[in-house]
DNA sequence: GCCGTTTTCGGCCCGACTGTTTTCAGTCG
């Protein structure tokens, strides 16, 4: 069994052991191991065999024996007991917003329901509100959460959400009563999907905010309206909250709902270690009895620090001997560790170790990008004119070789066609932007490639993608890709994994081994900025960047509008923390060029 | 079940909100 099944064995067993009421502690042991497994490194095969994998932080004797037992057999007994105790039923449950592993077990356990629809037939009956801790109000939650699972249960794209959320950002800004806003939570942390949205806002007078809010324009269901707290759905199931808290609080709140919770956790530890409890009010002094005092200095038993001290996030981070981390590497991730204070007693300057995060207005131009050739929308001129308007110095086109049959895909004589109009544009001097002519080349089911070496090497760069036959077996389709990248012609590949964020998923390869091939080969892997891709994701660029990767920020825009796409491939880049040098996008047009001669 | 520069036992992040109670458990972030 390989990793990630592992990692999704041990959330499973995490999940269970909540539905049997055990322990809490244990339960999120085994989430952390499950964590701990996913974010590691190295190959779980290699730290096996060295006898590693226990002093994984996170990972005790008990978790080594069953990881290693997965890993060998593929089994595990204790797992298999623990699933066949529990109707499947009863783990849907927990999908439904105020149940809870406990809640779950006792309507379980008090009224014999192990299903969706024994549980809403038991609400309909009046049996539930009769059941001690339950009420009215619980079944009818329980019954409109049944009813709106689906839309409820459901994550957006950064990119919806962002559009929901900045007019609203915006009007909070403006209203008179407010004095600081911030969008928290993962659509600040740059998340390549969000839950919800969380806003975060300093007043000393609420109310109107908060009436303000929740009567905006599509909201469609208001589930609190309280003084410092209102929540909101709107019509595509997204859900907003809003905060109102004292100035002097707002930058603990800010940190707090921006999360993410690993990474809050992480804090309060190094905090407790310091001696100081940290909450998103405050920080406060702990005493030797372990209780809690106001911290010297404050007045009136103010537990807040804040007001005379921490006012900003930089100040919260620097009180805990870290350097400001940037909210899109609040993972919890070794953020901590990375962003750590020297402290005077370390030899090298840790500065060095944290390489600066890309901005926007790095970003001279834009490859992988389709025209009317194949199944873009708008001409080579059109996209051209575009590229000018966001300010590029080129602009790449890379539109389907033929056997993407429905996009009408490019044959090698249209290939050839297209570059002489590439060139017809350049030359004529009416484009301010250089267009590189390029292809995004089919990798064919044996991983052999849809055009002529020839044609390829015409071209001044290529993108080789897999659209076809996703079903193989991780080893057929990594081998596939391998060879794709090992050809001589091969400049990019594209979107490595297939994915299609809440559609589809990705289709099975080792990424480690396609990392190590372009590493060694000098090809580059695309992060596809087109909302629904994000591919490849974030989680394996830093360590792939450390070792040299390259990388090229793509939108695959089929229209002009596609092309601020290249924004959320910006954001991918930041949370990879991939160092703007490793960022073709970075160079200038000679830069370009040089890079692409070079391959060759 | 994990962990340890006071600990191999006794802790484990913290607080608000909700709905249920009549002082609090469960859920959530």
């Amino acid at each position: 069994m390989n990793k990630a099944e592992i990692v999704e064995v041990l959330e499973d067993i995490a999940v269970l052991l909540e539905l049997k009421g055990e322990n809490p502690f244990k339960i999120r042991a085994y989430a952390t191991g499950a964590r701990a497994l996913d974010t590691m490194e190295d190959d779980l095969g290699d730290i096996i065999a060295d006898g590693r994998l226990g002093s994984v932080k996170g990972i005790g004797s008990a978790l080594v024996d069953k990881i290693e037992t997965l890993h060998r057999t593929g089994e595990l007994d204790y797992y298999t007991e623990l699933r066949d105790s529990i109707a499947p039923g009863l783990i849907e449950m927990l999908e439904i917003p105020g149940l809870g592993g406990k809640k779950v077990k006792k309507l379980h356990d008090a009224l014999g329901v192990d299903t969706i629809e024994g549980l809403k037939a038991a609400c309909e009956a009046g049996e539930v509100a009769s059941l001690k801790g339950f009420g009215e109000k619980s079944e009818e939650k329980i019954l409109s959460g049944i009813a709106n699972r689906g839309v409820y249960a459901k994550r957006h794209l950064w990119w919806a959400a962002r559009a929901v959320a900045e007019p609203i950002f915006e009007g909070l800004r403006n209203l008179p009563e407010v004095e600081r806003a911030e969008a928290a939570g993962s659509l600040r942390r740059l998340k390549e999907t969000v839950g919800d949205l969380d806003f975060i806002v300093a007043s000393a007078r609420p109310q109107p905010i908060m009436d303000w809010f929740v009567g905006q324009a599509g909201v469609v269901e208001i589930s609190a309206h309280g003084t410092t707290k209102s929540s909101v759905r709107f019509e595509s199931g997204l859900q907003a909250d809003l905060r109102v808290v004292p100035a002097g609080q707002f930058a603990f709140a800010l940190h707090h709902f921006t999360g993410s919770k690993e990474h809050n956790v992480a804090m309060r530890q190094r905090a407790l270690a310091r001696g100081y409890s940290l909450s998103e009010w405050g920080v406060v002094k702990r005493d030797e009895g372990g209780g809690l005092r106001p911290e010297e200095g404050d007045e009136g038993g103010d537990l807040s620090l804040g007001e005379s001290r921490i006012t900003t996030e930089a100040e919260l981070f620097r009180f805990l001997e870290l350097r400001e981390i940037p909210p899109e590497m609040r993972e919890g991730m070794g953020e901590l560790e990375m962003y750590a204070e020297s402290g005077g007693t370390q030899e090298a300057d840790v500065g060095d170790t944290i390489p600066p995060l890309l901005h926007a207005s790095q970003i001279k131009g834009v490859f992988h990008n389709h025209t009317t050739a194949s199944d873009g929308k708008n001409s080579l001129e059109e996209m051209a004119a575009g590229a000018e308007a966001l300010g590029w110095d080129y602009l790449g086109i890379a539109d389907h070789s033929k056997a993407s049959y429905q996009a009408k895909g490019l044959d090698d004589a249209r290939v050839f066609k297209l570059i002489e109009s590439i060139r017809a544009l350049n030359d004529s001097g009416e484009s301010p932007v250089h267009v590189f002519s390029g292809i995004e080349c089919d990798i064919l089911p044996d991983g052999s490639l849809d055009l002529e070496t020839a044609t390829l090497e015409a071209l001044d760069y290529t993108v080789m993608s897999v659209h076809s036959s996703f079903t193989q077996s991780e080893d057929a389709m990594t081998a596939r890709v391998i060879r794709a990248i090992e050809h001589p012609a091969t400049v990019m590949l594209g979107h490595p994994t297939g994915r299609i964020l809440l559609r589809r998923e990705p289709y099975k390869i080792d990424l480690h081994k396609v990392i190590d091939a372009a590493i060694a080969n000098r090809v580059i892997i695309e992060i596809n900025a087109n909302p629904h891709r994000l591919d490849m994701d974030w989680r394996l660029w830093r360590r792939a960047a450390e070792r040299g990767l390259m990388c090229a920020i793509n939108p695959d825009a089929h229209q002009v509008d596609g092309l601020a796409h290249y924004e959320a491939g910006v954001n991918v880049a930041r949370k990879g923390a991939i160092p703007p040098e490793q960022i073709l996008n970075c160079r200038d047009c000679a830069g370009v060029a040089r890079w692409f001669a070079e391959r060759r």
